[in-house]
DNA sequence: GTCCATGCAAATAGTTTGCACCCGG
DNA sequence: CCGGGTGCAAACTATTTGCATGGAC
C-alpha cells in the first residue's frame, strides 16, 4: 500500500539517512514526491508544490531532484524528449508509456526479461536495461 | 556494406520517393545523414553539414529532422536527457548506451527479445518495444 | 568570524513558431 | 501575378550555473 503524506519528520529521517540536509525546501520536495508511487516531471512537481502559495524556485526543484536522484531517493526515466520524469520507486523495473497521453506507468510483472542479449562490446560492462512498452488507445 | 557518400541525384531521387521536395538545404543534409548508418544529434548533424562553410540554419536542421521522420526516413531514439538521436537506421532494432561517452550503438542480434510481457491494460495496443541496455568501462 | 552548503536569478542549450520570401503554375 | 511551401530569426521551454546569503562550528 501506499504511504499517504507523510509528515515532516519521518520525511526529514528519511533524507538524514541518505546524507541529505532537511531544509525547508527540501522537505517541502520530498513531502509532495513521496507521498506516493508516482512519475513527476520538474515542472509538475514544482506546480505541486507551490500550489497553495509560492515556496520553492525552479532551480531548486532542478537542483534537489538532482540531489536525490545521485543519492538513490528517485531514479531518472527518459522517454519523452520533452522532460525527464523521475520514478519515487527506485527498484529496477520497466515502463509502458502512452504515446497519446505522455503518462508513464510502472510495469508490475516480475517475469519480464530480456532473452537473447548479444556479448557487451570488448571492455564494457552493463549497468542496466531498460524496457519501454510504447501504448496506445485502439 | 555502408553507402558512401551518396551523390545529389541518389539522394534526391529517396526525397522525392518519400514525397519530400528536394530543395538545397534537404539536399545537403539528407547527403551527410544517409552518408553511412548512424546516430547524430541536431548538433552534430548542423556542425556536419556546416563544416565548410555556413550553408543551412539551426531551426532547418530541426524541421528537416522532424520532416524525415513524419516520413519514416530516420527514427527518434530517445536515451540522454540531453539530446535526441536521430538513427537512419529505421528498421527496428535496440541499442546499446555507452554512458560515459554519450555514444549510442545498434544491437544487431536479432535473437533479442523480451519475454513475459503483462497484457496492456484494457483498450490499449501496443505500438513497439524499446530496450536501451546502458553500458561503461570496467 | 570563517567556511561551506544552499537557494535562486540569470544564463545557457535544445527545440519550435511565425512570418517574409521564393518558386511553380 | 497568386498561393503554398520553405528557411530562418526570434521566441520559447527545459535545465544548469554562479554567486549572494545564512547557518554551523
Amino acid at each position: 500500500m501506499e504511504t499517504q503524506t507523510p509528515d515532516r519528520s519521518h520525511v526529514a529521517e528519511l533524507l538524514r539517512q541518505h546524507d541529505i540536509i532537511p531544509t525547508h525546501q527540501r522537505l517541502v520536495i520530498a513531502k509532495a514526491l513521496f507521498s506516493r508511487r508516482q512519475h513527476l516531471s520538474a515542472d509538475q512537481l514544482l506546480a505541486l508544490v507551490n500550489q497553495e502559495h509560492s515556496e520553492v524556485s525552479k532551480a531548486t526543484i532542478y537542483n534537489t531532484l538532482n540531489l536525490l536522484e545521485k543519492k538513490g531517493l528517485v531514479r531518472e526515466v527518459i522517454i519523452d524528449p520533452d522532460r525527464v520524469f523521475y520514478d519515487t520507486y527506485t527498484i529496477p523495473h520497466h515502463h509502458f508509456f502512452d504515446v497519446d497521453s505522455g503518462m508513464l506507468m510502472d510495469i508490475e510483472s516480475e517475469e519480464l526479461r530480456v532473452e537473447g542479449l548479444p556479448k557487451l562490446p570488448p571492455g564494457m560492462i552493463q549497468e542496466g536495461v531498460d524496457i519501454v512498452v510504447r501504448i496506445r488507445h485502439q
